[in-house]
RNA sequence: GGCCGCGUACCAAAGUGGUUGAAUGGAACGGAUUGCAAAUCCGUUGGACGCAAGUCCCUCGCCGGUUCGAAUCCGGCCGCGGCCUCCA
């Protein structure tokens, strides 16, 4: 048994063989941080950070390896090397006319800030100044990488420590310089216009395999243009599907000087030279060895930059495509025979009660909004990961609660007390049997019944059944999550960010007072008071009160 | 207009040619427990006949086809969604 995924690029299901089994590279394109990030983003980013935990595991094999694909037969084990960008350059709103024009994102979310600062809807304690974009990209940033660290996304946890994970396209616009005269010394793109005041564009005739990820072909491209390209606006390209590299505009709110002119990069080219940049230094070693000394150093046919490339389907095309073809044609001896990744895996988009998520039907949710009304981040992570990641899923709040409950009686195992319990990942029935849906296209939900079979037959959780559960948390990453702490008193335990107050606590004791006296008429009577402010009860052992907060 | 995907029982969601009347979780109902709840445990959840073992009929959007055999393969239709413009 080995992993396969579903290849976008071949759409096949193949086995992943990366370059080097011992130290697997994959790439994700992150989030833009001109807003918070929603639950449709992070299904997306979970789905490839599950993928991540369950390469990295001993539970998973890969085929073409030698020892078999077991991580933890190799004496430092697998590491997987995750890079997910943050993209901090401001696009433009009205995209029309591809040639970048409109508003930009990012001056657009600054008037956005100071209205929210001025409707008092921003906390008192942030200061941020709405004309400086950097400010405005480092606040939204912060907010995305505590959503992130708070739903188990490994490489925001890692990039605390090494923040090279999660690179940001402003520190890279040297290397995007350089990728674009590349390219145009390759002879793939060119310049128009008068010197120092120049836009650059990709030359999409000069790849031969563009359009082989999304499917397309330059005609049907053109022929699928349906009159929403203006001609006005295409007078300098030498193809419609020529997309930009590099464009002079001093009035844009963030501009860099280069050889162009003064301006900004397109919207494909930072994922190209922060791959190169972070994760291609592997692949330009094995190249260097393999190849003659003074000849240019470029990528041979069989030496992918990467081994794994993520990112949600709408990515496929434009943006996944120009990635390969800029990729491919900077850096590959043969450029139509490169792929740039080995395998490129999509998420599909995440639906909201049966509906597309938009702000106006009212079920748009950022990961913050529903942490604010006490959803516990592994009830959310679940709920997001637990449908396979090439379905389209279908968020509900009834399903949050599933999520939740699931997680309280696996937790029930994971609690076990500890011991000696040596168990052999790749052995254990239970694991096996785990692992094998996983093998076979990331498939969750396969692997969650599995689970709940097993918990199901546990009467009372030992030290081992608490060891395998470590094994299947490290890739589900649900129990491992913050939990708020709860607060007891004499009387109440509050969990679930209930909070005890004077009024509470009186409540519960007049209620204690009634049962005693047996009086349950009046008891009951309080708990309908509780719940009419938001809290459920329940009586616990010990003769307390479990004070919960109403989903 | 072009390219692509999906539709499973009350809900969510696996399963992609036979042991599947359909995994798993939730929900509902019955029982144990509880003052009542909550939580937990056991059982039931397409229909008919039967005390039962069982037998028969109808099921995986709809219609038709291939096959000894289909939720699974093929064709048509309907519905939903993605990309073709930034978007996970």
């Amino acid at each position: 048994m080995h992993l396969t995924l579903y290849n976008t690029l071949t759409r096949r299901h193949e086995p992943l063989v990366p370059a080097d089994p011992a130290n697997v590279s994959f790439y994700s394109c992150g989030p833009t941080v001109y807003d918070d990030a929603h639950i449709g983003n992070f299904r997306s980013f979970l789905a490839a950070d599950t993928l991540r935990r369950f390469v990295q595991s001993p539970l998973c094999r890969l085929a073409g390896t030698p020892d078999g694909g077991s991580a933890h037969q190799s004496p430092t084990g697998r590491t997987v090397t995750h890079v997910m960008n943050i993209t901090d350059v401001g696009h433009m709103t009205d995209d029309d006319n591809a040639d970048g024009s409109g508003e930009d994102k990012m001056a657009e979310a600054g008037r956005r800030l100071t209205e929210a600062k001025k409707a008092g809807m921003l906390p008192a304690d942030v200061q941020i100044d709405p004309k400086d974009p950097y400010a405005i990209s480092r606040f939204y940033a912060d907010r995305f990488l505590a959503d992130a660290r708070a739903l188990g996304l490994l490489v925001a946890i890692q990039a605390e420590r090494d923040p090279s994970l999660m690179p940001r396209p402003t520190q890279f616009i040297g290397a995007m310089v350089q990728m674009i005269a590349m390219l145009i010394k390759r002879g793939h793109a060119y310049a128009v216009g008068e010197p120092g005041k120049q836009v650059v564009y990709f030359d999409v005739q000069s790849f031969a395999a563009y359009g082989r990820l999304s499917n397309n072909t330059l005609e049907a491209l053109r022929s699928g243009e349906g009159g929403r390209v203006l001609a006005a606006n295409q007078s300098q390209k030498k193809h419609p599907a020529d997309f930009l590299l590099w464009k002079h505009d001093p009035s844009h709110i963030m501009k860099w000087p280069t050889p162009w002119g003064e301006g900004y990069p397109g919207w494909h080219i930072e994922c190209s030279a922060m791959a190169m940049a972070r994760l291609g230094q592997a692949a330009f070693a094995r190249e260097a060895k393999a190849s003659q000394p003074g000849t240019p150093l470029l990528l041979g046919d069989e030496n992918s930059l990467i081994d794994l490339h993520s990112g949600g389907e709408d990515n496929i095309f434009p943006h996944h495509e120009c990635e390969i073809a800029q990729s491919c044609c900077a850096l590959c001896r043969n450029p139509a025979r490169g792929s740039f990744a080995r395998m490129w895996v999509h998420c599909r988009h995440l639906m909201v009660e049966g509906e597309k998520m938009s702000k106006r039907k009212g079920n748009f949710h950022t990961a913050r909004d529903l942490f604010a009304r006490g959803v516990l981040p592994g009830a959310l992570r679940l709920e997001l990961i637990r449908t396979h990641y090439r379905s389209q899923a279908n968020f509900t709040m009834q399903g949050l609660s599933d999520c939740q409950r699931m997680i309280d009686r696996w937790r029930r195992v994971y609690d076990a007390p500890p011991g000696d319990a040596a168990i052999d990942p790749l052995t254990h029935p239970v694991l096996t049997a785990f692992a094998a849906p996983l093998h076979e296209d990331l498939n969750v939900a396969g692997a969650i019944a599995e689970v709940n079979t097993w918990v199901n037959g546990i009467a009372s959780p030992t030290a081992q059944d608490a060891a395998v559960m470590r094994h299947i948390d490290a890739v589900l990453g649900v129990l491992d999550r913050p939990v708020p702490t709860a607060t007891a008193t004499a009387i109440g335990v509050y969990v679930g960010g209930a909070q005890p107050t004077d009024e509470v606590e009186g409540l519960l004791a007049e209620r204690a007072q009634a049962r005693k006296a047996k009086d349950f008429a009046a008891s009951d009577r309080i708990r309908d008071r509780l719940a009419a402010m938001g809290l459920t009860i329940k009586d616990v052992p010990g003769g307390k009160v479990e004070v919960g907060r109403r989903a």
